[in-house]
DNA sequence: TCTGGGGTCCTAGGACCC
DNA sequence: TCTGGGGTCCTAGGACCC
């Protein structure tokens, strides 16, 4: 028999700012998302002040100054390369990983294995290598496997559910709040919540059929998966692949935009971002579309959203054609009049490109785009962005220097690029 | 003044077909 | 005037995740 476990970095983002900076040692952190507007991750120290997850920074800015809270803007590039080199060295433990988020994989093990010594091994050999801490729950169903990591992290223990006798995992259960389970919400919570329903164990204890019919599906599988029956196997990285149903970028403006000229220059830099993403993962997009949005906060004003679809016969992965979609899209969706707060783009109808090329009239001239594109990325990639960009493609440099435009800031104490840059590497140097 | 971004899956309803 | 039933595909919207 096979046990479920979940890794998770604790305070991911935070405690990857601390390795990177000794002065945040001990001490409440925050970062920051994009624009500087929310709070997506807090130091241990910096929940507990209670500075709560996707706070606006403007609503908990008192807390912050009160209690010299160090505030950071999101560097994800450093993120992602400290989630690969956790995820590398979990690879020496378990063949069987499934990448679950930037901070959590899934992994099975032999159940016969003694499990909480396995996982302090883990934690250590991640920490030491690394320098982040992690939390490792062990049980017979992700969903349980969850929820013996959510245990953990608050005991700092390494938790086993998956030997628990009945009556232990009833007891973790029934101290568990059925909004902290899995694939529950706080729509979900709520609704349970009207049913008496307020912990995991009562949750488990539901009716499966009226559970079905309350919260689909999914709800269903979440009480058999409580139950110990398991519904979700891992889900490795190529099938990942092949099922990938989209790519995105989209953005909130810095300030309200009122132009199509505007709006024209923020679709094509998404479109561009987003295609460059598509092609990393191999793909070619059949369809695209463009979604404006005005601020959805500002309740005086009625809130308006539109989306557009460009639907073609043949998917593509070259800029030019794309960004011909995109404008289409924006044509159709664009209405003068309106201030916008947000737009994105969205590539979807996605097939690896190699698949993709069922082309009768243009068939060579996609191949040969489609090998400018990989030297044009490769480039960028190795030089920095916008190194290499067709002639009506926006930089981004230069959008960001008019600093009265639409383009937001992040730039509170943003870290350095550390192991990402080989300019900003460390530097150790000797006394005298 | 100031409120993220990138995903997944499910469901209901409409269009269309036989 | 009467106006089936079953299937598929697509889309919009909702809920959830990190």
């Amino acid at each position: 028999m096979t046990a479920f476990a979940l890794l998770d970095c604790n305070n991911f983002y935070a405690s990857v700012e601390r390795v990177f900076d000794a002065r945040l040692h001990k001490r409440p952190v925050v970062v920051l998302s994009n624009n500087d507007g929310c709070i997506i991750a807090r130091s241990q120290e910096a929940k507990a002040l209670g500075i709560g997850m996707a706070a606006p920074l403007f609503k908990v800015k008192d807390i912050i100054e009160k209690n010299n809270v160090f505030v950071k803007s999101a560097n994800f590039e450093l993120y992602g390369d400290m989630s690969s080199r956790v995820m590398e060295l979990l690879e020496e433990f378990s063949p069987d990983i499934e990448i679950y988020s930037i901070d959590e994989a899934f992994f099975t093990v032999p159940a016969s294995a003694p499990l909480t010594q396995f996982g302090g091994e883990i934690r250590g050999r991640v920490r030491k290598c690394t320098g982040l801490p992690v939390s490792i729950g062990f049980a017979k169903t992700k969903t349980l496997a969850k929820l013996a990591n959510y245990l953990g992290k608050r005991s700092e223990k390494i938790v086993d559910l998956y030997h628990a006798s009945d009556s232990e995992l009833e007891r973790a259960l029934a101290g568990t709040p059925v909004e902290a389970v899995w694939g529950i919400g706080h729509r979900s919570a709520k609704k349970l919540k009207q049913y008496g329903i307020v912990t995991a164990l009562a949750l488990r204890n539901a009716d499966l059929n009226w559970a079905r019919k309350t919260l689909s599906v999914l709800g269903a599988r979440t009480v058999l998966e409580l139950r110990g029956t398991s519904c979700y196997s891992l889900t490795h990285t190529p099938d990942e692949l092949a099922a990938r149903r989209a790519v995105t970028c989209s953005r909130s403006f810095a300030k309200i935009v009122t132009t199509k000229q505007e709006m024209k220059e923020a679709v094509s830099l998404f479109l561009g971002r987003a295609a460059e993403r598509m092609r990393k993962l191999g793909f070619a997009a059949g369809a695209l579309s463009v979604h404006l949005n005005t601020d959805r906060f500002k309740i005086r004003d009625e809130y308006h959203s539109n989306t557009a679809t460009y639907a073609s016969a043949v998917p593509s992965d070259a800029n030019p054609e794309l960004l011909r979609w995109a404008l289409d899209c924006l044509d159709r969706v664009y209405h003068p009049g309106f201030g916008y707060k947000k737009a994105g783009v969205i590539l979807t109808g996605l097939v690896p490109f190699n698949e993709a090329n069922a082309r009768l009239l243009d068939e060579e001239y996609c191949r040969r785009m489609h090998s400018l594109m990989r030297v044009m990325d490769k480039t960028n990639r190795r030089w920095g962005r916008d190194t290499i960009r067709f002639f009506n493609e926006q930089n981004e440099k230069e959008i960001r220097k008019r600093t009265t435009g639409w383009y937001g800031k992040s730039d509170v104490n943003k870290a350095g690029s550390h192991t990402t840059n080989f300019g900003e590497l460390c530097s150790v140097e000797r006394e005298g």
